[in-house]
DNA sequence: GCAACATCAACTAT
DNA sequence: CATAGTTGATGTTG
């Protein structure tokens, strides 16, 4: 029996019929390792700081310096649009004079020669492998990132993910404009946007992490992300392959010949998979038919063979859980919930009969919270609060039912009880009459919004279009169940128990609208004065799609004079209130007219700028932190 | 229910 | 021996 063993660990003796027979007769029996062929794993490069570029910030943490900068001073995007800009270059026909000897001026944006002695540390890869769009095989393992490197990488990642989001809306509409127009006989079906998104991001260099094999944590993808589609993961440099459940470095990239695995996939494919959370019996690949039925007998080879040498050798793998869930675009969703180690692999007789490879997997300590029992805890939450949570709620509505949805007031801090004091105000009161939206559609057949502008007109109460017209959004008030909640960090915040999809309606930021006379009157009490023309533009970033098209221009109509007016939430507020300041903020502000035309006025509306997994605290960008006292800036 | 889809590792040909 | 081209495996999505 022991030689079936060992004959079964090598790719290239598969496991016969006859041996699989004897094999499975066997109680559980043990993979035991190739002989020992080598005490250490395959080369890596640790304390790598900065997987993507060369020269980007690693340094301690200035906090007198504004995010958006590196301790240069230089826009933190300027080098990841350099390489961009390099990378499409490269992919536009211009390969044949364009090497790692030229680069693009980040100022001028013209093709200047790059310095001798900076050739070597180019970040773009060799021609032959850009050429090829294959992925490197440098292990690499990343350590002890400092703040400022943390903020630069949550930057990168939430930027792609932007484009990744905007273009996959922008690719279905287009789609959806293609089929109204032309009826084409068996293709009535919509075009795979995810695919889409990602093939074009892939042509443009857009991809993150393609320069390095990264063993562990990904920089800037937090445990608790949410992705809604595979694709997705794969263009944070995530998870490589589309479809397989195991990423790996091949044998033929390792340094000492192992294959190593880097990340899995656990979707609930395999029949013989049991997930326990910290604990996981995982089920090689292989054996199904294109009917996924487990069909045949699985090997110890490719992913399966990494699997085990990761074993070996005592190598943290990632792991992303995939679940049903309603409401999500794709009816999955995919929730990054950090490292784990394998720590046990054997063969046993799967449901169907067919031998399978098990793996047991053992979360490592001193991670967060897993993104997926906290899916799982909100959900309990939506369904019986009180039960799931006993102490701690102030109030199970806020609203008082004035939005369609309840607003939890919970504080298991202290006794304050402060929100209670104010009336809701569910909408900014306004007075004057209609004007008709004019041109595109501002939000996608989910309601997302497809990107930002200066100003966008939904339908309104003179429009004879029906009440579920897809031009009425943020005026239907909001869709989620929020919390606002006591905070030893940040004081007051807000956070879902609804995981809230990247583009998603949030809700309006609500108060009495003073003109700028009413609110000299008032600034003796400042406090309780907002003033929305401070707000970051953050609505400008959201479906910006300039590295994907170069004749890509911001929407810049409407035309809307500089907001001259404040909020007075004094006496009459809603949740957006307690929202926390952040110079990373995931909820943008979008101004939206829809019941009256008046440019001086418009309703504050805010949308998520991110996939904000449930009970992560929202924030919001308010311009200057000095003007809102007592918030922290947050960025996650 | 099922076709279309993207990627890559591994293979074959040049 | 190196590199260019092909194929099979993988599972998701509408």
């Amino acid at each position: 029996m022991g030689s079936l063993i060992d004959l079964n660990l090598y790719p290239d003796s598969p496991l016969t019929d006859a041996a699989a027979t004897a094999f499975l007769t066997l109680n559980v029996p043990k993979l035991e390792p190739k002989e020992e062929p080598f005490d250490e794993p395959p080369n890596f490069h640790t304390n790598f700081t900065n997987p993507n570029f060369d020269s980007a910030p690693n340094t301690q943490p200035d906090a007198s310096k504004p995010v958006e900068q590196d301790v240069n001073g230089n826009d933190v995007y300027s080098e990841f649009n350099r390489i961009s800009e390099l990378f499409n270059a490269a992919f536009s026909g211009k390969t044949e004079k364009y090497d790692e000897t030229e680069a693009i001026d980040p100022d001028s944006r013209a093709i200047v020669p790059v310095p001798e002695e900076e050739i070597q540390h180019s970040a773009v890869v060799d021609s032959s492998r850009r050429r090829n769009h294959q992925r490197s095989g440098e292990l690499v393992r990343v350590t002890n990132l400092g703040l400022e490197d943390e903020r630069y990488f949550r930057h990168v990642v939430r930027k792609t993910r932007m484009i990744y989001d905007s273009l996959r809306v922008f690719v279905s509409m287009e789609d959806e404009k293609r089929r109204n127009n032309h009826h084409v006989f068996g293709r009535n079906r919509n075009a795979r946007g995810d695919l889409k998104s990602a093939s074009v991001m892939k042509d443009r260099g857009l991809w993150l992490n393609r320069d390095k094999r990264i063993v562990g944590a990904i920089p800037g993808v937090y445990v608790g992300d949410i992705f809604f589609f595979r694709m997705e993961i794969c263009v944070v440099g995530m998870h490589g392959l589309p479809q397989a459940g195991i990423d790996y470095l091949t044998s033929s990239q390792s340094s000492n010949g192992d294959p190593i695995a880097t990340s899995i996939i656990v979707s609930g494919g395999y029949e013989d998979d049991q997930d326990a959370g910290d604990v996981i019996i995982y089920t090689g690949q292989g054996g199904q038919d294109k009917y996924s039925r487990q069909a045949d007998h699985q090997r110890l080879e490719g992913g399966n063979l990494a699997m085990e040498r990761s074993m070996h050798y005592g190598i943290e793998v990632r792991v992303v859980r995939g679940f049903r869930y309603e409401g999500s675009p794709s009816g999955k969703v995919y929730v990054y919930d950090g490292l784990y180690k394998v720590v046990g692999s054997w063969l046993e007789t799967g449901k169907s009969g067919f031998g399978v490879i098990k793996f047991k997997l053992v979360r490592m300590e001193n991670q967060p919270e897993m993104g997926s029992v906290v899916l799982k805890y909100a959900e309990n939450l939506r369904n019986g609060p009180l039960e799931s949570r006993p102490g701690g709620y102030v109030c199970m509505d806020m609203s008082m039912k004035k939005e369609k949805m309840p607003v939890f007031l919970f504080n298991d801090i202290d006794n304050n009880h402060e929100p209670m004091f104010y009336e809701y105000l569910p909408t900014s009161k306004v007075v004057f009459a209609l004007e008709r939206n004019g041109g595109e559609f501002a939000y996608d057949q989910n309601g997302l919004l497809v990107r930002g502008k200066p100003l966008i007109f939904e339908c309104g109460p003179h429009c004879s279009c029906p009440p579920n017209c897809r031009n009425r959004v943020s005026q239907n008030g909001i869709k989620n169940r929020f919390e606002v909640f006591r905070s030893k960090e940040t004081g007051w915040g807000v956070r879902s128990l609804d995981l809230i999809q990247a583009g998603s309606f949030i809700c309006e930021y609500t108060g009495v609208i003073l003109t700028r006379e009413q609110a000299q009157l008032f600034s003796i009490n400042g406090d309780n004065l907002i003033y929305p023309n401070r707000f970051g533009e953050r609505w400008a970033e959201w479906g910006d799609l300039s590295q994907i098209f170069s004749d890509y221009v911001r929407p810049s109509s409407p035309s809307v004079p500089p907001l001259d007016f404040a909020l007075d939430v004094s006496r009459m507020r809603n949740v957006a209130c307690y929202l926390s300041h952040s110079s990373c903020p995931n909820v943008l502000v979008q101004l939206v007219l829809y019941d009256h035309s008046n440019f001086a006025f418009p309703h504050l509306m805010m949308f998520a700028m991110e996939n904000i997994p449930p009970m992560r605290e929202l924030s919001l960008d308010y311009g200057e932190a000095d003007e809102w006292t007592g918030k922290l800036s947050i960025c996650n």
